[in-house]
DNA sequence: CATACATGAATTTTT
DNA sequence: TTCATGTATG
């Protein structure tokens, strides 16, 4: 995908001043294009041949895709031995490795659970009394963002700013209670608590203070405030922690990032961050890359134009040896359907293009770029209708599937007994006659005894309060986890994992329950096949061979039982086919890091880009990032941008009169509107008009013999 | 309890 | 317009 181009044989002096600088803190400002993963797989190189342990090297990435792909960048470069031990992974996998080895010092099982979004709804819920699925979700959008700025129940409360706060600041604390209880943690946690271990634990803040030798960081604009904290815990410097070394000997480390590229504000991510970064290390080198070697002249221009008006953290332009190419197009659509028509032509076009130069366009070149994913829609009706394949990027992963969900509830239970949501979700999946009544008097019984569920069920006592059934239908499942559980600790390979693993759907029926569950045979069918990849995934892990985007690598054979324990966090197995030849569509968040050489910018209207909802106001530092995310977009293409607009736009019911961004203005683009081709609006007419008559005669085929719609006159 | 209808609300996303 | 949630009804 990002592969450096050929043009690039060798590093330029900026990034060898980067790769090269091993012995202090060090910070690469890598604009758009300019070779950062280059860098950084150049810097563990170096970092081996100057003696380092692979294992001591660290390069931290924001998810599961971009290690992947960094370790294979890595192991072409150092080959597949040195790669192996290099710890290559995400700020969330750190901190599970971290929690599981030494998580025990603050109170937390080895085998703790990992929540779920959906299981941290549920707890909120009920932490909450009964409440809806709204208010409960506005708590956890309150809580996380809480979390990632370092407030605990106490500090929320007491920053409260209304009531609403303070009520989610107190469903916090009992939040927690409930996570300690079920020796649970959510996403969030996986970096507060090994910060908060370093701050408490002389002993682990030692221990991982002196683990790695060379600490690398990607996207460092996207660090929240405890993922930064965590960073400077981890290299030694300034610690959190009251009494800590503060600052004397510190790991050496590199924090790759671009501030421009910030557009994660609103989940937390700060690029004060980057701001204190010099402050808190005043040895810190400072080094841009500015040499960018994806886009022609004309669209760095137009990048740098709009990244202009934004006020400047660290002064830095985009320049390339390239040609300026061709200029960047504005097209002026009528509505969205139109939108999606010109685009298509475009791409039709594109693809039939003169074979004077460059050679045939792939459809895989070709990206159509959006703000929010419903526009996508219209792309994909024109698409399909005029047979352009096309992928639809961030759609729903595999592992947010009710079928995978509902496994996963099952090996987390295994894993950690006291996982009460997994519990709730594994004990009524399939149906096994435990009914609400039941597992309310078991959850109340457990309450009362502050016991897990699974503790719960097997205390003599409670015969007190269930009856004969009920009790029975419980130990049963009690201990047929048990066994499971045995049974998952004492089998590895792939082969046995894979005969237990079914042998265990088969036990509790979960085909039978997809064919219950859903009335559309086929797609029961398409979630049991689903459910067959999962079996396949964990037993090639069970045999050592771990898959994910981007390569598969070897590792330890694991019991079942140990590969349960790390599902929670992998989020994609599916490795979608990378070489097929499809159109993508994406929105411009997911498009960070990607590239492609014909970009479309589709829905650029004011309201839209500057993004505008119903009653937020648009306060300078929104209005920023709204145009570093049209940065961001613009950086995308390599050889070709055409930027879209709509004169009329739909807002919720109503259609409003379109204008185009202000951002379209800011790329201060010398050539005007492209026109749309007089031929393909004519076809455009024709095609509207044959629609509108096959469409009258479906309604009159249809209604043969009751009064016709008044044809043609619903417009 | 399950289905049907009405009402209301609409970014961006990873782990 | 569409999706999801809440209510009313059989």
């Amino acid at each position: 995908m990002s592969d450096a181009p050929s043009s690039a044989p060798s590093l330029n002096a900026a990034q060898l001043e980067a790769v090269h600088h091993l012995a202090g803190p060090c910070l690469v400002l890598a604009g758009a294009g300019s070779g950062k993963t280059r860098v950084i797989t150049h810097k563990i190189a170096k970092l081996l041949q100057h003696g380092l342990e692979s294992r001591q090297i660290a390069a931290i990435t924001f998810t599961n895709k971009a290690a992947a792909e960094m370790r294979e960048r890595a192991k072409g470069l150092v080959g597949p031995r040195a790669a192996k031990d290099l710890v290559i992974c995400t700020f969330h996998a750190l901190g599970v490795r971290m929690l599981r080895a030494d998580g025990e010092r603050i109170g937390l099982k080895p085998s703790f659970s990992i929540l779920d979004s959906d299981d941290v709804l549920g707890i909120l819920r009920d932490c909450g009394g009964h409440t809806d699925n709204v208010l409960a979700r506005r708590w956890q959008w309150a809580i996380s963002l809480w979390k990632n700025q370092g407030l605990d129940a106490d500090a929320a409360e007491a920053a409260a700013a209304d009531d609403d706060e303070r009520v989610a600041a107190r469903v916090m604390r009992r939040y927690q209670e409930r996570l300690a209880a079920y020796q649970a943690v959510d996403f969030d946690d996986l970096i507060g608590l090994p910060l908060a271990m370093l701050g408490r634990d002389a002993e682990a803040r030692g221990k991982w203070g002196a683990m790695f030798g060379h600490v690398l960081v990607d996207e460092v604009q996207d660090t929240n405030a405890v993922q930064y904290e965590l960073l400077k815990a981890l290299v030694g410097g300034a610690a959190g922690a009251p009494g800590g070394a503060g600052g004397k000997r510190c790991t050496p480390f590199t924090a790759v990032g671009d501030d421009d590229q910030s557009i994660y504000g609103w989940r937390g991510a700060t690029i004060e961050n980057l701001r204190r970064l010099p402050q808190e290390f005043p040895s810190l080198k400072v080094i841009a890359l500015e040499q960018n070697y994806r886009s022609t002249g004309h669209i760095l221009r137009a990048a740098n134009a709009v990244i202009a008006a934004n006020p400047k953290l660290f002064e830095k332009k985009l320049w390339s040896e390239h040609g300026d190419g061709e200029p960047v197009k504005v097209i002026e659509c009528d509505g969205e359907e139109h939108e999606a028509e010109r685009v298509v032509a475009r791409i039709q076009a594109l693809r039939g293009g003169r074979a004077g130069e460059g050679g045939t366009v792939r459809f895989a070149d070709i990206a159509v770029l959006y703000r929010a994913n419903h526009q996508a829609k219209v792309f994909e009706q024109k698409l399909r209708a005029a047979q352009i394949p096309y992928k639809v990027s961030g759609g729903q992963s595999f592992f947010d599937r009710a079928e995978i969900r509902d496994l996963c509830a099952w090996l987390r239970l295994i894993v950690n007994n006291d996982d009460d949501p997994a519990f709730l979700r594994a004990v009524t999946t399939p149906k096994r006659g435990i009914g609400h009544q039941t597992l309310a008097s078991l959850g109340e019984f457990a309450a009362g005894r502050k016991a897990s569920l699974f503790e719960a069920l097997f205390a003599p006592t409670l015969s007190a309060v269930l009856k004969g059934k009920a009790i029975d239908a419980l130990h049963e499942f009690g201990r047929f986890v048990n066994d499971l559980e045995h049974r998952a600790r004492h089998t590895t390979g792939a082969e046995d994992a894979k005969a237990l693993l079914l042998g265990w759907l088969k036990d509790i029926g979960y085909e039978q329950h997809l064919l219950d569950a859903e009335d559309n045979a086929r797609l029961a069918e398409a979630r049991w096949s689903n459910v067959l990849d999962f079996v396949d995934w964990i037993a090639r892990r069970c045999g050592g061979e771990i898959t994910q985007e981007g390569g598969t690598f070897e590792s330890e054979r694991q019991s079942v039982f140990d590969a349960a324990q790390t599902i929670s966090i992998i989020v994609s197995i599916a490795e979608r086919g990378e070489d097929t030849d499809v159109v993508t569509l994406s929105t411009l968040h997911a498009a960070k890091g990607l590239e492609w050489p014909h970009v479309v910018l589709a829905g650029v209207n004011e309201g839209l880009l500057p993004f505008k909802g119903a009653e937020e106001e648009m306060t300078a530092e929104r209005l920023q990032e709204e145009r570093r995310l049209m940065y961001v977009g613009i950086t995308r293409a390599q050889r070709t941008l055409v930027v879209s607009w709509l004169r009329r736009r739909k807002r919720g019911r109503e259609t409003v009169a379109g204008v185009p961004s202000r951002f379209v203005a800011e790329m201060k683009l010398d050539e005007a509107v492209a026109k749309e081709d007089p031929r393909e609006r004519l076809k455009r007419l024709r095609a509207e008009l044959a629609a509108r008559v096959q469409a009258n005669e479906a309604a009159r085929a249809s209604e043969a013999g009751r009064p016709a719609e008044p044809a043609g006159a619903s417009r």
